[in-house]
DNA sequence: TCCTGCTATGCAACTCGTTGCATAGCAAGC
DNA sequence: GCTTGCTATGCAACGAGTTGCATAGCAGGA
């Protein structure tokens, strides 16, 4: 189980409540780990209660109150601990390719449509990328020259994963494209 | 849930127990789709129920009885129904991006070492891979000339599967190289 | 004979993840 | 004043997936 290390490096990174942490897996983090609200909250109060994290009351103005969490030293040594354990590759899990290989049994124009439909939101994502890598590591001047801090570190780090994402785009949309033209070669022979 | 989707198709393409299943999980259908034996008998169980396979009991010299299972017309259905209803993009969970963003508050020698892990782990399965589709799909004479038949289809959508699954292994290994020399980059200036 | 190992099926307990719902503060517009 | 919409937190129930264990037939080797 992942969802607590990937708050940990979360909160890390900075500071921020339930549902701020809701947002980000909605973006930057989200691009390779999804959770919901639900989730998070429960994850976070076992957390709190195991003392990896503590919170901090944030009261606001013009909307309701916040509990900011943070990371603690006992947070901080599971993380590392959990770094230094081995994981295993990933298991995948393609619904499309169980739709792909089952079109032989059934009528292929719905999976067209489907495959169709998966490349544009592929697309969208790959754009979505390249504009937040654009805004965000494309930046004039930042990483030049000088000495390198933990800072820079942590930046080079996320651009990599982002770039890791982007390849994962580009390889869809080219597989996808591989896909239609195979249904397009036997398609229309029936 | 696809899991009984994906066991449709697999009895569709050759009735099997759930052993049987089991084994084939953990080869083809296995590289996109992964399921343990209990998970299988369960799911098998719940399906014989809602009448979508059926059983046939098979005995066998040298080895323990087994019961063959096979898609029923219930099933098809349900499997055709599947496959007419979109889905959404898949949602990611990538371990090892975690442990990536995570390196910049750690130290950064154990990640090196699990990302090569992670690169040969992705190397022996291209292998594989590549080594499958030169059994399988590269057969002399197989796909030349003559009529497509229904065959032809669920070795074509299987073969495109397959050549799914090679883009991904040259894309990660890719991916893998550019973050050990992101790695290599910032790593001895610390 | 006993142990190991493969085929073959299954139960029970647990954790993880999803879905639906509920509450509440406050802002903006009709 | 009412509705809509965003921030913010949470419960309860369910379904999916994992882990550990148990059973049993049979083969082969020490």
């Amino acid at each position: 189980m992942a969802l607590e290390h990937a708050i940990l490096v979360s909160l890390l990174e900075k500071p921020g409540s339930g549902y701020e942490l809701a947002r980000r897996f909605e973006r930057s983090i989200g691009y390779f780990w999804t959770a919901t609200h639900q989730q998070i909250y429960r994850v976070l109060k076992r957390m709190e209660n195991d003392g990896w994290v503590v919170v901090r009351d944030v009261p606001q103005q013009g909307r309701p109150d916040k509990k900011e969490y943070s990371v603690a030293d006992l947070g901080r040594a599971a993380l590392s601990s959990w770094l230094q354990d081995p994981i295993e590759p990933e298991s995948v899990r393609h619904d499309l390719a169980v739709k792909i290989r089952g079109a032989a049994f059934d009528d292929p124009a719905a999976l067209i449509r489907e495959v169709e439909r998966h490349r544009q939101a592929h697309r969208d994502r790959l754009a979505h990328y390249l504009a937040g890598e654009a805004r965000d590591f494309m930046a004039p001047g930042a990483d030049t020259a000088g000495p390198k801090t933990p800072l820079d570190a942590e930046r080079e780090l996320q651009h990599v994963v982002l770039r890791g994402g982007i390849a994962y785009e580009r390889m869809m949309i080219g597989w996808l494209d591989d896909v239609l033209a195979t249904l397009a070669r036997f398609g229309p022979g029936r």
